[in-house]
DNA sequence: TCTGGGGTCCTAGGACCC
DNA sequence: TCTGGGGTCCTAGGACCC
């Protein structure tokens, strides 16, 4: 019998991280109840993080308002978000995890999977989740919560379920028991719009997405449907892939204004400085693009995005404001705006662009040598009143 | 005293080509 | 003189996640 040996997989979640990074950096915070906040003055007053104190403690949680928090805890430290530091702690966090396996996938800025299945490590995975654990507390003063599973959408699922500093194994035999009673909501993948539109066809419990009838659900979902009920049955075969993130798709800056502006050049302005932020990123990653994307949120909170792809690859800021100015001029209704945002979408590696750049000469070549071929085709046949003015044929007309 | 900022993935329609 | 079908690219938007 040739079974398929099963996967050990770890999820490596940081708890409340931006908050954990705040403390790292601030020690004497530990104790207090501490959230990483927008500014309320320019209206960006949400809780973005919260430490565990001010969540066991005082109630308080991601995306509440700033103004309510401080309500249910007046002495709370506030801290304005720092997020080029967030990404170094990150790639800190996944570096020292880099040690325990190369097939590491980081999944976004504070979580990451691990497949463990190849690593002989000598001690059983519980005990390489516990080194894990206690390293990075004591490295980075980063907590985490860990879920060993076989497979990824399980392993998502065990570290969520003990927060913070847990460790938990979530076999699949233990599916019905430990996932089937919890509400559909609880499963990584299902919003409040999807709970909502399952509700309604009488599916509650992630037990009852895993016997729901399959026509049924791919009727009304589509290809998520069954990958739906396939992850609330515990199954999940996506391989954990370390080139997933290194060829992320898009780099994005978007601003929250401190008020709704209606004038034009003010929001060049901001547009610009979205630009350079956007470039300043790119060059860091070493990537290129050639579609730049803008998003504007008007003051209705109604958001449109606008996108353009460009022949050329770029990377710099003034190309970057160029093409984003163009799209919001051509886009803009002319009220006021809430939000602006500019990504670069689709990036790619440097090292491509060049090749890609030497083609599109190639190509611009080719095009020139096929045109003169034509063009001396044509005065062939023709006669010399045929001309060739920049890439444009004329026909010039005997006097 | 409404609703941040960073993303990914999927769908769907239209253009365009063969 | 009435129009198929498939594939790919581009664009816009929705759902979801941290």
């Amino acid at each position: 019998m040739n079974q398929k040996k099963g996967r050990i997989i770890f999820h490596v979640d940081c708890n409340s991280f931006f908050a954990s990074c705040e403390i790292a950096r601030q020690p004497s915070l530990k104790e207090k109840a501490v959230v990483v906040a927008g500014d309320p003055k320019e209206r960006k007053g949400i809780v973005l993080a919260a430490n565990y104190v001010a969540k066991q403690r005082y109630g308080i949680y991601t995306t509440m308002t700033l103004w309510e928090a401080r309500k249910k805890c007046p002495e709370l430290v506030v801290l304005s978000p720092d997020f080029s530091f967030y990404r170094k702690m990150s790639q800190e966090v996944f570096r020292f995890l880099a040690s325990f396996s190369s097939v590491l996938e980081p999944a976004s800025i504070d979580e990451g999977y691990l497949d463990m299945t190849a690593c002989d490590w000598p001690r059983p995975p519980l005990e390489i989740a516990e080194r894990i654990q206690k390293g990075l507390l004591q490295t980075l003063q980063i907590p985490v919560s860990i879920g060993i599973a076989p497979n990824k959408f399980l392993a998502k699922m065990a570290s969520e379920m003990k927060k913070p500093l847990g460790i938990t194994v979530l076999r699949k035999r233990e599916v019905p028991v430990r996932l089937w009673p919890l509400p559909v909501q609880a499963m990584h993948g299902i919003g409040a719009r999807t709970a909502q539109r399952l509700s309604q066809m009488g599916i509650f419990t992630i037990g009852e997405l895993a016997k729901a009838e399959m026509p049924l659900l791919q009727q009304s979902f589509g290809v998520n449907g069954i990958r739906l009920k396939e992850r609330a049955n515990g199954i999940d075969d996506r391989p954990v892939d370390p080139e997933a993130r290194t060829k992320g798709k898009s780099v994005g800056n978007s601003t929250t204004l401190s008020q709704d502006v209606t004038e034009e050049r003010v929001l060049c302005d901001v547009l610009r400085r979205l630009a350079q932020s956007v470039s300043q990123r790119m060059k860091q990653k070493g990537v290129v693009s050639v579609t730049v994307q803008i998003m504007v949120r008007y003051r209705d909170f109604q958001t449109i995005t606008r996108s353009k792809t460009w022949e050329r690859p770029f990377q710099e800021a003034d190309e970057i404001f160029q093409y984003a100015a163009y799209l919001f001029k051509k886009h803009w209704n002319g009220s006021a705006v809430r939000l602006l945002g500019v990504t670069a979408l689709d990036v790619f590696d440097q090292k491509e662009a060049v090749k890609q750049l030497d083609l599109f000469h190639f190509e611009e070549d080719a095009r020139d040598e096929a045109l003169l071929n034509t063009v001396k085709h044509l005065q062939k046949k023709f006669g010399q009143n045929i001309i060739l003015r920049g890439s444009e044929l004329f026909h010039k007309p005997d006097k």
